[in-house]
DNA sequence: AACAAAGTTTCACTATGTGGAACTAATATG
DNA sequence: CATATTAGTTCCACATAGTGAAACTTTGTT
């Protein structure tokens, strides 16, 4: 059943890791985290960099990302349809709200944020493209959840560890779900303070042929900035770009 | 001496493959390009998928590049603190100059946009984030062999295979050579059509402690729409910016 | 229905990767 | 400055994980 993933698997999780400590790293370091021996570790570190997966660097003997991530991920966010389509979109719907608007997909009940655009003056607080959050605190997140088909949604939801982010954020899939059902009905998910403090945002679904969600924008501003009405005010703008966005996907960029 | 490279090496090769693809790809059109037996390729694409590196599409049994590559590359993109540091200069560049301005870094003899800042009217025919390209060809990559110590650019320009991207393009590395001693004294790269007919960009180094290149800036715009002349007289305010970066550069961020 | 092409599984074989332990730098510490 | 300590690297007998030809199943086509 699972296949090949037993080398390549180890050495994506050693991948993970190194990426997981957002600066350079020693072996030494890596070893302490790691459930693999040292000899086990040294040889998959030392292929990853043979790669150009990891970056070494001999002066301080730390290991880093290697580039060669990047010039694959530009590959997949090109093929993300989803990025290509909605850009203009998102430009356009960002300078006539003047706020920053995000574009997320769903992937193993992650939320990866794919686009974003945001005003010049905003600071970077916010999501960035390629940054992976949890579902259960965002508004990208719940309103793709929301509607998503009972099986899948349960499927992510059994699998999250309700991390409390701030004190607003659900720590139960009962609370969420019950949020869930309100946001499918009003179409749109208002996240207050969930996940950072002093962030809020609303999202609205991407949804292919009107009902599977293959993705959601988001507009993310300040709390300071917007009071939650005010935020709410900005949703039909958003749903109808949703909506502008949905009519370009043709039925095969999304299938599954 | 060549270690776990084996299998890690062989599905990243597989990865590879499918990115290069830059659409959806059927298992069978892998088959005919790789290298590997039926059975073999079978097994490393199903290990990439399972590991979230590929992406199936069960209902047109293709497969992209998957959305953790995304994930991983914004770690290392986050990490490539030239990017990071590059940021407000390179926007504050791009506004008063009113054109695309690109910050790159070489890795393995290629040149890996890291960033980029673009008009809002500016089309998109120009590099974009984790794009990858020759460095014989770019502004970018030109003017960071010129910079780079005897053996290295020796290294990268042994393993050149000179493509003639278009009529302009340098074929052998005698020609390039030539104009990469220009070039160093100069202190700036002309590229002059020699990587997309219509598009012209001059380029400055970014140099760690004034002498080694870690990367280097650029404006690229239409042949149409500025002469060499025009673009050269834009260098001093490249050549200021890329100085800037520098000074900000910590002498522990780009060690090597 | 019959055929072809694409995709998946099997299985004996062995190359590839494993990991404990021994060795060799590099860095503290008294 | 010798010595202890920790970090990094290599070895090697061993076994697991990966191989690939071939058989099989599924999917699509005429």
């Amino acid at each position: 059943m699972t296949v090949n993933g037993g080398t390549v698997g180890k050495a994506l999780e050693v991948l993970d890791q190194v990426a997981a400590f957002g600066r350079p790293v020693r072996f030494a370091e890596l070893q302490t985290e790691s459930r693999f021996p040292k000899a086990t570790l040294y040889r998959l570190v030392q292929s990853l960099t043979e790669q150009g997966m990891l970056n070494f660097d001999p002066d301080r003997h730390t290991y880093g990302p290697g580039l060669r991530l990047v010039r694959l991920a530009h590959a997949a966010w090109q093929q993300s349809s989803l990025a290509q389509i909605a850009r203009p979109h998102v430009d356009r719907l960002a300078e006539s709200v003047c706020e920053a608007v995000d574009v997320a997909q769903i992937d193993h009940g992650h939320v990866v944020f794919v686009d974003r655009r945001q005003q010049v003056s905003a600071m970077d607080v916010l999501p960035q493209t390629g940054l992976v959050a949890p579902s259960f605190c965002t508004g990208v997140g719940k309103v793709i959840l929301a509607f998503l088909p009972e099986d899948r949604q349960g499927e992510v939801l059994d699998q999250q560890a309700f991390v409390p982010y701030t004190e607003k954020t659900h720590l139960s899939a009962e609370s969420l779900k019950a949020e869930l059902d309100e946001i499918r009905q009003s179409g749109i998910a208002l996240e207050v303070e969930e996940h950072f403090d002093g962030i809020v945002s609303v999202a609205a679904p991407i949804l292919k042929a009107e009902c599977e969600p293959v993705g959601a924008i988001s507009i993310a501003t300040y709390s300071s900035r917007r009071t939650i009405e005010d935020l709410r005010g900005l949703s039909p703008n958003l749903r109808e770009t949703a909506a502008r966005i949905a009519t370009e996907i043709e039925p095969w960029h999304f299938p599954n």
